[in-house]
Formats: structure tokens, sequence, C-alpha cells
DNA sequence: TTACATTTGATAGTTACTGTCAAATGACAC
DNA sequence: GTGTCATTTGACAGTAACTATCAAATGTAA
């Protein structure tokens, strides 16, 4: 009995979702079991049951099957509903706060996993720093929107700077203690940057 | 006639250092030329007349020929010299800004050609924000010491990853605006940082 | 000049990725 | 169902960034 989602979407595209989540299913846990460099896109290949040049179509690159998220789409909806009359860093603040809220306990346990592998990978924290540097292009721009500024003045992109530089922080702080409540730290951090009052 | 260096040094040493330069000038040139990806390391090895081998001995990854640097220590001597009366983003300034001030106006063309070309090509980005997240980690420390707490402090995490987050701001304005003033505008963007006025 | 330590180049791998083409598979009209 | 067309897949042959190894070349020091 197929559900709503299967009546709506193509065959050919429920493989294709389905083919691409146990890709990064086996992925993650090979990388886990083994290590990233250690495991190979053939190794990864053969598990999920696809050709290597299928494993391309997929993920453009290696690190793609563990980085690829969509958490910056989630952000510009949830920013554009903050009031008016809020600050500009509080808007921020709300919008990535319920980009966390809206998880699942086990969505949670996964951000988790993938933070602490990310972060402790060279390659996949060199890549993961170079994606912030689009949500930061993304951050600027919904502010200089929404205070009437150029999204390339420099002021914006200082504050924008400042928001993702404490969710580095706080990203790090988070993967060596995984115990801790990402969205509590966070918004803390973002308070004290807010006030000017750090230390 | 030797100079003083030359004494010191030895000829093995001499010889190092002269092969690093010019493979660095050399890789520079091409990368500027033909494109970062469109040149191979053998390419740069032939012009700089050694073998790839030696390349990377001298270079771990084609990255590092333009990512090499070594400002911490520079940042580190300067922070340390300042007065304890300043206040900690005061002391991070003015050592960052001496830094930059020690700089020949040659070395300060060739800075702003070197972030040029890192901030076009991804995978430059991408491992010089890597190598940030280094630079982060001192300034942590450096901060720590100074007001006597510990270096994974959250709070003493999060203004460092400030000042980092607005350091990348500025690089990628200075990127896009060569005519600019790069201590300078570093100077006011730290001030609004502890202001906590952005906007 | 000799004896030793360091550096270099040649060679043969491995692996991430790209391009191409024919075979397989799903979509859709009938 | 059946045939036709578009999309997806796998196999194959490449390229380029590295890595490991070893003998030849070169600097060092007695």
């Amino acid at each position: 009995m197929p559900t709503d989602e299967e009546r709506t979407i193509s065959l050919r595209e429920r493989k294709k979702a389905k083919t691409m989540a146990m890709v990064q299913k086996h992925a993650l846990r090979l990388f886990r079991e083994i290590g990233y460099n250690a495991t190979t896109v053939e190794q990864i290949a053969e598990v999920a049951e696809i050709s290597p040049s299928t494993f391309f179509r997929y993920f453009p690159t290696k690190e793609d099957v563990i980085l690829r998220d969509n958490y910056d789409p989630l952000i510009i909806s949830a920013f554009e509903e903050q009031p008016l009359d809020l600050s500009p860093l509080a808007a921020v603040r709300n919008a990535m706060l319920l980009a966390v809220k809206d998880m699942s306990e086990e969505d949670l346990i996964t951000v988790r996993e993938r933070n602490q592998l990310i972060m402790s990978v060279p390659e996949l924290r060199a890549a993961t720093l170079n994606n912030l540097m689009q949500t930061m292009d993304m951050i600027a721009e919904l502010i200089a929107k929404r205070v009437g500024r150029s999204p390339n003045d420099l002021d914006v992109r200082i504050f924008a700077g400042a928001i993702i530089g404490v969710n580095i922080s706080v990203m790090q702080h988070h993967a060596e203690h995984p115990d801790s409540d990402f969205a509590v730290l966070l918004t803390e951090a973002l308070s004290k940057l807010e006030s000017g009052q750090f230390l």
C-alpha cells in the first residue's frame, strides 16, 4: 500500500533516494569503523552494491557523501518569519535555533556523530569550513535585506563573519563535549556576541 | 664575500631555501597564468628544475606551495609584548596589526596576490580556512593565559572564533577590493566586535 | 682525499576522479 | 501487455596527486 509520497514520486526517484541513503549509511559506517582515509570509494560502492561510476554520479566527491546537508534553506525560511522588531542578531539566532529544534532525537544523534567525524578528519573539516562561507554569504544577504543595506557592505559582512566564527567554535566544542546541548550552546554564544562582553 | 647569514647557514641549507623559493615563485606564476587546477605538479617541477619527488619533499601537498606561511609566530610574539592593561581584544588587534605592519611594500603586494588566488580557488580557500582553525586555537591559548582561564573554556573559544570570523570577512573583502588597506580594515572590524555594535 | 650523512631522482605503485559508450531499466502512449 | 523513448547504470580507459623504495649524487667533516 503506497504512501502519499510513493504515489506522487516516481519509482525512479524513489529508487534514487533509497540508493543515496544506503550509500551514505554504509559510507558513514565504514568511515567510523576503519577511518575516512582508509576507506576507498570502491569499498563503499561494493557494500552499497553499486558501481564506482554510480557513486560519483550521486556524490561528486568522497567528502560529499558525508557533507551534503540542507540547513541553509531551513535557516532562510525561519529567518524570514522573524518579527522585524527583533535585532538582526536575535533574528539570526532564532532562525538557527529553529533549524535545530526541528530535528528528531534520532537526527540529533546522527548530526552529532557526523560532526565528530567531520571535526576529526582534516579533509572533511576543511570542506565544511568552505561550505560555511556560503552560509556566511547567505546570512549577509538576509541581514542586508533586513537592515536595508548592500550584501557587500563591509559591516554586514563582518557581522556575518562573527556569527559564523562563533558557530565554528560551538561546533568544535560540541564535537569535544558530545553531551552538551548544541542549541543551548549556540544561543548563549550568540548572546555574548550581541553584548560585546565575551570575557 | 659571504654575508652573516651565509657564514652561519650551511651551503646545504642555503640551497634548500633557494630551491623552495624558486618552486614557490614558479608555482605562483603558473597558477596565475594557466589556473591552479590546470597546473600540474609535474609542470611546476619541470620549470623549477627539480623532480616531482623533490617537489613533494619540499611541499607535502600542491596546496602547500601557496599556503605555507608563518604569521602565527609573529602574532604570538607581538601579543606577548602587549601591555596587560589593554583589553584582550585590543591586545589581539595590536598583535595582528604589528604582524602586518612588519611587511615591506613588496611583501604586501605578494600577500595580496596570494590572497586573491586563495579566495578564488575552492581547494586553497578550504585549506586556508582549515589552517585558520589552528590560528584560532592559538588565539584561544594566548587569551586564556592572559585572563587566567582555560584554553578550553567555551567563552574563550567563542571569543577566538569571533575574531577569526571577522578576519575571514576582512580577507574576503580585501580579495574583492584589492585597493583597500588590509590593516585599516582589520582594525575597524575588530573595534566593531568589541563594542558589539556591528550595524 | 676519504668516509659518512643527507638529499635527490627514477620507478612503480595507489586512489580519487573524469569521459565515453553500450547495456539495462523505468516512463508512457497505445 | 507491448513497443518506443529517455534516463540511469556499469565497464573501461584514462589523468593527476600523492606514497614508498632504492640507488646515485652531493654536501660535510676529519
